[in-house]
RNA sequence: GCCGGCGUAGCUCAGUCGGUAGAGCGAGGCACUCGUAAUGCCUAGGUCGCGGGUUCAAGUCCCGCCGCCGGCUCCA
């Protein structure tokens, strides 16, 4: 100890201490109790650490969501002991075993045995005994040497490795419990037995270091709550997870399948989902007309020459498909759109007058993506962009941002996404353009969330090297976040390709692009809003909108007029003639999240009326056909 | 791509110690004519992902490939 002394406050007083003074000791004088814990700046301590730094302690009890940092952590610690008793100490090395957003995982290695799903039940009773056991944990500084003959004594290659790369001037510390002992910073539980309530999930590998050279240990993940309650309610939103897969839905729906031997990755959609997808390619062709879009078709291969000025086979090529060679040249299949956009820019003249230019695609782009990521609609290699390219003079800059991003929302809340999350992402390092260009396009970006009144983040130096973007993530009923739409300015393509406008002053000038997508990919938001609806779409998007159910066979008739009517007007129905009992018929509708049934009986025929079930409203009762179609188009007005 | 798991009927899954394939749902047929989530009976349906190996004998054991799942990694 140093003699040193330091201010610190807790709970509104201030103390004088010696630095270096254990969090609980310091509790201890200001009369603290309960706390496990307390949160100096961003750091968490435990009662064990010494306090070095001046400032304000947050004492942190159970009840504080950062607790959940000590519990997890200790519980990952209790893991390593439960596999080092299960395995033997020798055998099992242990890598790092940190917390993460609901649990912890621990990175491990055991020698000569794989570690399997069924062993995590063991792992968990050995878990539950140590905890029983009560070991306390005791926190101990050690110098770098003490440290590293710890470690290898103990046959912990890992931990040397984590030792060589802690700064000199940071303490080391370990804590042990019972016969175990491991490297960490902290925070802890005073002992073992004050762990809540935890369950081993899964298992899988990661590499040393995430570095794919090193060699792959295995990862370990549990959850853990103080309360078994919200480990429950956490495992029973993992099952609501499962319920909502868009890949159990896409099939259960009949909306797109993949087929092993048309390729991974590569998307078939099915009559139902390719309805589906129909009306929403028709939505968007018809919104970008309305704001000023024009609408273009480009082909899906390109020369080599094309993908060398545009910098993708220098940056992009390892998620390009191989090359293919006709009449010696070289083509590539297209992973983006943008050097057909630019083609189209350049294949005239461009005056001011003309712009802005706003081309627009719905673009099937090809990207290699590797085997193991591949996931449903979610990742794939083939898939669809409502891609746009705008170009235009610097004094246009901030409008079409603005329009750009209002243009995105307005979309989006048209599926049913109503929050989002707005990020900006300023000049990298390395990059491209002049100081000018970036000033003005970050400004623009800044402008328009402003302008619109919306809260946003920053990711610092987190732009492209080609320029600033706005990035939108919406949040879905689950409360997870997805990024969908993207508006990125590009610096870089404009110069390659040598694109120009010729000014007022005759002379020829550089324009201003941006690259802008607002569902992404039409397959990756598909997955989304099927999870986002658990497979229940909007009406407006569901592909079968009403289903007519006779209930015996002298319905028949009045239910294909009734069928004639609706499709009259242009409703998608259909008419459920199957030789089958009319609750078969019902239930089958619900299943396939049809959100409407019209059941038509004897009274049905003698009214001209039809009996609706909602799939959201339930038995609505008995309407007259127009009446029907009224409310139903009600709703298709507004995209409920 | 890497690690681990998996691949059996359209779907979900069972299949013991290696002895030659099973259920439910779905599909087809017949009967039933029904009032808001499954009517009954009958029938068909399989190169056990693909290729090779071991064995008297392989869905089962071994090797390679493909695909899927969970992660890692990647996402100028």
């Amino acid at each position: 100890m140093s003699g040193e002394s330091i201010r610190i406050t807790i709970n509104g007083k201030e103390y004088e201490v010696e630095k270096g003074m254990p969090l609980g000791e310091l509790f201890k004088l200001a009369g603290v109790k309960k706390a496990i814990g307390g949160k100096l700046g961003d750091r968490i301590l435990d009662l064990q650490s010494p306090v070095t730094e001046p400032g304000e302690i947050k004492p942190i009890t159970r009840k504080d969501a950062e607790s959940l940092e000590i519990l997890r952590h200790s519980l990952a610690h209790i893991m390593a002991q439960a596999l080092k008793e299960i395995y033997g100490d020798k055998r099992v090395h242990l890598g790092v075993g940190p917390t993460t957003e609901e649990g912890f995982y621990y990175d491990v290695e055991v020698e000569g045995h794989s570690v399997t799903e069924e062993d995590l039940p063991k792992i968990e009773k050995k878990m539950r005994e140590i905890i029983k056991r009560d070991y306390p944990i005791l926190r101990h500084e050690l110098s770098r040497e003490e440290a590293v003959k710890l470690f290898k004594e103990l046959g912990e290659k890992y931990k040397i490795d984590i030792i060589s790369k802690i700064p000199p001037e940071e303490v080391i510390s370990v804590y042990k419990q019972g016969d175990f002992v491991d490297l960490c910073r902290g925070p802890h539980l005073p002992s073992t037995g004050r762990a809540g309530s935890f369950k081993l999930t899964s298992i899988a590998g990661a590499y040393w270091m995430g570095d794919s050279s090193k060699p792959q240990l295995q990862r370990i993940y549990g959850m853990a709550f103080w309360d078994d309650k919200e480990l429950q309610e956490r495992l029973r939103f993992y099952e609501e997870v499962k319920k909502r897969d868009h890949r159990r839905l896409g099939r259960e729906l009949e909306f797109f399948t993949i087929d092993e031997n048309v390729g991974a990755g590569l998307i078939l959609w099915l009559p139902r989902g390719a309805t589906y997808r129909r009306i929403v390619e028709d939505y968007l062709r018809e919104q970008h007309l309305k704001r000023g879009y024009q609408f273009v078709y480009t082909p899906h291969v390109g020369k080599s020459k094309l993908w060398e000025t545009s910098g993708h086979l220098e940056f992009y090529k390892e998620n390009m498909y191989p090359p293919m060679e006709m009449d010696n040249e070289t083509y590539y299949v297209k992973p983006m759109n943008c050097p057909f956009h630019i083609a189209i820019y350049k294949s005239k003249v461009r005056s001011y007058k003309e712009l802005p230019v706003r081309l627009f695609e719905l673009g099937t782009v090809y990207r290699y993506e590797l085997s193991g990521v591949l996931h449903g609609l979610l990742r794939v290699r083939g898939f669809t962009q409502d891609d746009a390219h705008i170009i235009c003079t610097e004094e246009q800059v901030n409008d079409e941002i603005k329009n750009a991003l209002t243009f995105a929302m307005e979309v989006l809340k048209d599926f049913g996404f109503n929050e989002f999350k707005v990020f900006i992402s300023t000049r990298p390092e390395k990059s491209v353009g002049s100081d000018h260009q970036w000033e003005v396009t970050t400004q623009a970006l800044m402008n328009a969330v402003r302008e619109l009144g919306l809260n946003y983040e920053i990711d610092e130096g987190g732009g492209a090297f080609y320029g600033p973007k706005i990035d939108l993530k919406v949040k879905d009923t689950l409360g997870r976040y997805w990024q969908l739409s993207t508006i990125q300015f590009d610096f870089n393509l404009p110069e390659r390709f040598d694109m120009t406008y010729v000014g007022e002053d005759n002379q020829k000038h550089r324009p201003y692009m941006v690259h802008r997508a607002m569902l992404g990919s039409i397959e990756r938001f598909t997955g989304i809003l099927l999870e986002h609806h658990a497979g229940l779409l909007p009406v407006w998007l569901s592909p079968v909108q009403v289903a007519v159910i006779p209930i015996a066979d002298r319905h028949r008739e009045f239910c294909g007029k009734v069928l004639q009517r609706l499709k009259s007007v242009g409703i998608r129905a259909e008419l459920d003639n199957r030789d089958e009992r009319m609750n078969a018929k019902i239930r089958d509708a619900e299943l396939k999240k049809i959100p409407y049934v019209l059941v038509v009986g004897d009274r049905e025929v003698e009214n001209g009326a039809v009996a609706v079930r909602g799939k959201k409203e339930g038995n609505l009762g008995s309407m007259g056909i127009e009446e029907f179609i009224r409310f139903l188009q009600n709703k298709l007005e507004a995209k409920e």
